[in-house]
DNA sequence: ATTATGAATTATGAATGCAGTTTAGACAAA
DNA sequence: TTTGTCTAAACTGCATTCATAATTCATAAT
């Protein structure tokens, strides 16, 4: 059996649970649902407007993907996250994120720097009119589009699960004028990297830009927590 | 409230959709579900006598870690490993164990250094007698405790997982004597990085090891399906 | 007041049932 | 032989129901 047409379906309609997943997730990155609070299945179900069943078997996924916690005839809570999570966390996303960048200069194409460079631009202009929110978007598009360059499904899906696991810790909110700053000039190195293929130098620019990116989340959670604890 | 006894429960009952994942992952991970099959949730359930609804969660779960894959309507699959697969799924490995090697050499005790000793050279034992089984059983149990001494639960839930996703490729049944020779000659290399606790070097020579690995693998993977093809 | 006990309530775990979709097979037409 | 159409069977998606464990709250004892 010969086709021209891929075996994989162009277009398959997601079902219940899988919009759940996605609808869900979303909820407890941004934040509508706050770590450690429980999520019993019947406040979901009312508020999706679904019954358990299709509610269940998303909670299972997240509970997988580490954003959530089971107990055995207990439920579901969303997940602490504490500074041993951090530390434990961002090292395996640096190893990850320096791979991407060395996978990226192999396979980047001139075009997709030239893009790179234009959201590089508009990130260095939402950090001097210093417009945080933005700038953070900005930032993760970067990121994003370092991590496509990649050409590796696997490092992205596993990258994306573990990022969404910390993003939830709003670290942009308190980044110091200093760490700001630097985060910017790191992000010119990367660029500079990029932009000369330089895929060892740039693996090490990521590692580090995330190793400092973890100082300061470390910093928003003690301040955070110890408030909450007040 | 003050009791002798913890708060955490010694012993949770597994509830029986955490069973199920267990078992069919044992299962994918063994062969005994070959890749690409249909695998129709009804043979499951009668194979496990139980119902749909747990049968259905792990389903979900071994999607999520790549070990199924589920289409709306149709049912899940076992995922079949491709040559590209391989080449995604290895360098991610090759970066997760070149960390897990380098945080190894700065938490490792060295009374877990001297028990991984003793498996090495239960593992010379196995290659001079040729017993392959054994062989790839203990050098399994090495790379355990490496990961273990690691000390970072994160990279060791992510690094079994695509472990799992490529185990399935029985790579050691057709490992060429030349290749043998040279996985154990890189084995004591680790021994000697472990014993010095060069964690720098470690993790160089655990990414080079992955890298032969995948070429074994990938040439039984080409020679295998070509033989199912037939 | 504090702690312990037990019934009532509530939540989760798992099985069943029904609706909708996909698949397989029979048959007809090109 | 290949292609298209139709019908029956099989399977999946989801809601509902039943069973069981955990929690709450009222009550009693210290």
């Amino acid at each position: 059996m010969t086709t021209a047409l891929s075996t994989q379906p162009a277009f398959r309609r997601k079902s219940l649970h899988e919009e759940l997943t996605d609808a869900i997730r979303e909820q407890i990155v941004n934040g509508d649902l706050a770590a450690g609070i429980r999520v019993p299945e019947k406040d979901l179900c009312t508020f999706y407007g679904v019954s358990r069943t299709p509610l269940r078997e998303a909670l299972k996924v997240l509970a997988t993907e580490g954003l959530l916690s089971l107990e055995p005839n207990r439920g579901a809570w969303v997940s602490r996250i504490t500074t041993e999570d951090l530390d434990e966390v961002f090292p395996v996303m640096g190893a990850l994120e320096a791979l991407s960048g060395e996978l990226a200069c192999k396979h980047i194409t001139d075009d997709e720097i030239g893009r790179i460079r234009v959201l590089h631009r508009q990130m260095v202009k939402h950090y001097e009119k210093r417009e945080l929110a933005k700038y953070f978007q900005v930032n993760q598009q970067i990121h994003e589009a370092i991590l496509e360059a990649a050409r590796n499904e696997t490092l992205a899906t596993q990258y994306r699960s573990l990022a969404a696991r910390v993003r939830r810790a709003r670290y942009v909110a308190n980044m110091t004028q200093d760490r700001w700053a630097q985060a910017t000039d790191e992000h010119e190195q990367i660029m500079e990297c990029l932009e000369t293929r330089d895929g060892e130098r740039l693996s090490v620019v990521l590692k580090m830009h995330l190793e400092h990116k973890l100082e300061t989340v470390r910093q928003w959670l003690i301040d955070n927590q110890s408030a909450s604890d007040a």
